[in-house]
DNA sequence: ATGAAGCTGACAAATCGCTGACAGGCGCTG
DNA sequence: CAGCGCCTGTCAGCGATTTGTCAGCTTCAT
């Protein structure tokens, strides 16, 4: 299951982040409108976890827009709490519910679990990428067809780089999905995390561009 | 065995909780409508037992509400005697069965059993997964036809690992089973819970998938 | 040819899960 | 009510696995 969370507080987003993450989810976060917008645009989520008080684009435009062009996908919206006005407007701009701030994490879970439970049910669980299968409910990766094991870390760069096939993903990008802003790690973890990937998948699963960064599929020349 | 008792008047609800505990089941309650729509609406139970008066938002309200949002789980309503007016409209409202109040605990009991068989599937009173066989009636597992004394938490770490044979469950899907929301536990609770059975039940009972969570059967790679 | 970017194997550190021991709580019994 | 036994949570230490770091090597672009 695949979540993008919006929140502009890059430490409350690390939270909510490492919470999600914990619980099985692959997050993905956006700390202002404008990306926001565009992510939900153009990639798929099972569930958006949207913070209102945003920078530039606010979230509420954000929500209308994404409605607006046809995206259906849930969206828990984080609202200040008893902000009625706000709530109704929501209600009208395609919000699916509403956690007041401050909450628990275990209510954000059980909200996030409820969202993602009643429009999905179960969705498409696999992805394909050449000789990879990635069970995404199953946690695991095949390649022609033989069950691999991998470690956590290691499954969620194929998840990622698997959700974004055929499109080049820079290392900085990545280090954010695997890590979160703990900028404490060496650039060379990630490559070494690689390295040890290709051991396993075969050497071709992951493909380098050279200054830009990897790939799964096929990159454009 | 996760239950939600819905019932507002705090003593019956005692008794009742009582009741359904020592017969083995996790069980959270709600006092009001409010409450019980949406525990019912956002966590996961086997089954709902539901009283109709309720202050608030009244129990076949509740029930429609869930059945509204697509939840599926069976429901036991339990309604005055006789009232066959009431018992129509829940049975439109999407009600599985009726216990006219006042019930003896057995029966309360025996409609549970059904109600959660029936909806697990298959009907069947006991689960095989390879060398262990769990029957849900009696409660007890047995190890090559050997029975085993197990404690009623150990039990049902067992019956739900069963009941999701084949499946990978993470720690915080188990914790919330067994303990319902209380979340005061230590995480080592549940991982000396384990090893207590598989010291009972041979070490293959469980399979382990670090960084992932438990299972039993089929998941290995 | 040369420097930067990326790869790799070895090692070290951090983390995770397992286990045995202990203790508090609860119910049962005398 | 005291004493006892069982169940279960907590703690501390161990061992295995996972992950980060380092140093040296290869590859690629200019």
């Amino acid at each position: 299951m695949r979540l993008l969370l919006v929140e502009d507080d890059a430490r409350i987003a690390a939270d909510i982040s490492a919470v999600l993450t914990g619980a099985g989810y692959t997050v993905e976060t956006a700390s202002d409108g404008e990306d926001a917008w565009f992510l939900g645009d153009t990639e798929d989520y099972d569930l958006v976890v949207l913070d209102l008080g945003l920078p530039g684009l606010d979230g509420m435009s954000v929500l209308k827009r994404w409605r607006g062009n046809g995206r259906h996908m849930p969206v828990l919206v984080l609202t200040a709490r008893g902000s009625w006005a706000e709530r109704v407007e929501g209600i009208d701009a395609g919000a699916d519910d509403y956690l007041p701030k401050p909450f628990q994490f275990e209510e954000l879970l059980a909200r996030a679990r409820a969202l993602i439970r009643r429009s999905v049910g179960l969705g498409a669980a696999t992805i394909a990428v050449g000789p990879l299968t990635i069970d995404t409910r199953a946690m695991r990766v095949s390649v022609n067809g033989v069950p691999q094991t991998l470690t956590p870390l290691e499954y969620r760069l194929v998840s990622y780089l698997g959700h974004h096939r055929d499109r080049i993903v820079p290392p900085t990008e990545l280090q954010e999905h695997l890590y979160g802003d703990d900028f404490s790690r060496d650039a060379n973890a990630l490559e070494a995390l690689v390295a040890r990937l290709r051991k396993k998948l075969g050497a071709v699963a992951i493909g380098t561009r050279r200054g830009f960064g990897y790939y799964m599929g096929e990159s454009a020349p």
